[in-house]
DNA sequence: GGATCATTATGACGAATCGTCAAAAATGAC
DNA sequence: GTCATTTTTGACGATTCGTCATAATGATCC
């Protein structure tokens, strides 16, 4: 469920989507799309609902970064879209539920940079310092959004959100979690990794998410702490996570190989455009 | 500024409170608290001020135990206190102030339990590990109060925080840092920690902390969620903690010390009376 | 084309909340 | 008791939420 532009906002749309009522009608390359999108069951109004889905939830990301997240409400989106009020319920059922939405956004964008990690050519431990790369990468690209995802997993959120959206998002989130077991697994497989006395992969997997959920969510937040801005965000990450790492015995340990290169490399290598959007 | 009375939802005031105007006037036990507490330069009436707002503090947490992090609205304070809205914003400038307010509670909370933590009878690993013991304990006993605090951290809640209380907040976060780079320097003391090569005191602590935080919020906001649920919340973070201090080399090692037991005995030595009140 | 029915879009509406402010009440000084 | 200062009050306009009767659009059949 790759999206089809993900950062526009860092371009030159931040003021061209501030003057109201941009990209309403537009139906420019959507015919040529049509073709291959309408193969799998979907006929064509429910096509036309999904495109504009698409469009909103653009419209959505950008009043996110714009306002933040308490900043974003559906009155806006309404203002900002071509769209009356009535349509814009018509697809989300509430404001949890666009949140919801902006969530699988977010999630689904994050598997995409996930998979362009795993092709770092290196070594089991260096491809999982890529993944972790790719992660602090969209926390950077996107803080606000990255935020949120977190948010809406509160139960009043979920409990707003429309059936079959909380199905794509436990979807969603298997299949990501999926893909960090697989990477210990594949460890495991190859030798570089031990089990531990008492841990299963999934603990293992767990403990990895969670350190680089905790490092990014703070350097987030608290970038005007004292307890994050003494450190070079660069490499808060990496420390981390090098550290928990070598705890789980994963070879080759940090003393024995050089991951501050991996992660440049890793930067160079396969984020190299991503990179400059920041900068 | 440790709370008068802390967790009061878990035991009998859920209902006592929903029933409008609760603890309005009842000057009950509040003249044997003046002279101890009047006696730094406080004048009656900003004591007077002092305790209201305690009193709506309070309120808040209920509140926010009640309906959520969403549903807390100074609406619904004013409703629940028997003050009028215009003595609310005299409090609180805003909606994000009261939030930042609910926050000093939680974080001056979770500073008292580290505290007793410290008395754990143990080595220095030992004790790190009851600090952790404490902040997930809180977590569970104030799950939404937990999550709250790093929300306060959003750009657009800062921004509208008084900017005493923005102080206040960062006198706090700042005890606290100090608080856990001690821990770390002790050990280094003793020798039960050497720092490894290129790793600061502060770097420690920070990835103690991140990973502590992100263990926490996860299994807090992730409870229904596959990747937490197919472990065991009681150990999870004692697992994750136990990888990272390996990691760093904090001796004893996890496989030459039980930790499981030293978690228990904390457990029951030090927070016995808290563990009651979630079962 | 035109009649008929189904689907979708619209925006007015009531309710809840935000934060403000002029007027009323309380407090305190003399 | 009187006056000045401080505090409290609740009515108010603005914003947002989510709903729903009505209008517009589109599909189908004659």
């Amino acid at each position: 469920m790759p999206s089809k532009r993900e950062f526009p906002q860092h371009e030159l749309s931040q003021h061209l989507e501030a003057s109201a009522k941009a990209g309403c009608p537009q139906g420019g390359l959507k015919g040529l799309l049509d073709l291959s999108l309408a193969k799998m069951g979907l006929t064509k109004s429910e096509q036309k609902k999904a495109d504009r889905e698409e469009e909103l939830v653009d419209l959505a990301v950008s009043i996110l970064n714009q306002d933040g997240f308490a900043g974003m409400s559906l009155e806006k989106l309404t203002a900002k879209s071509c769209y009356s009020k009535g349509t814009i319920y018509n697809h989300f059922s509430s404001k949890e539920d666009c949140l919801s939405a902006l969530c699988i956004r977010a999630i689904s964008s994050i598997m995409v940079f996930f998979k362009r990690a795993l092709e770092f050519n290196g070594n089991s431990r260096e491809k999982a310092v890529a993944v972790h790369y790719a992660y602090q990468l969209y926390a950077r690209m996107q803080p606000t959004l990255f935020m949120a995802v977190l948010s809406s997993k509160a139960p009043g959120v979920r409990e707003k959100t429309s059936v079959e959206r909380v199905q794509v998002m436990d979807a969603l989130e298997f299949e990501i979690n999926t893909f960090s077991d697989q990477m210990f697994r594949d460890a495991v497989a190859d030798g570089s990794l031990i089990l531990p006395a008492h841990l299963s992969i999934e603990t293992l997997s767990f403990s990895n998410w969670a350190m680089s959920f905790g490092t990014n969510a703070l350097a987030t937040s608290a970038v005007e702490a004292k307890a994050v801005s003494r450190l070079d965000p660069n490499t808060l990450l990496l420390q981390n996570i090098s550290i928990l790492l070598d705890g789980m015995n994963w070879h080759p340990l940090s003393k024995d190989w050089d991951y501050q290169k991996t992660w440049q490399r890793v930067e160079q290598e396969i984020f190299a455009d991503d990179i400059q959007l920041i900068k």
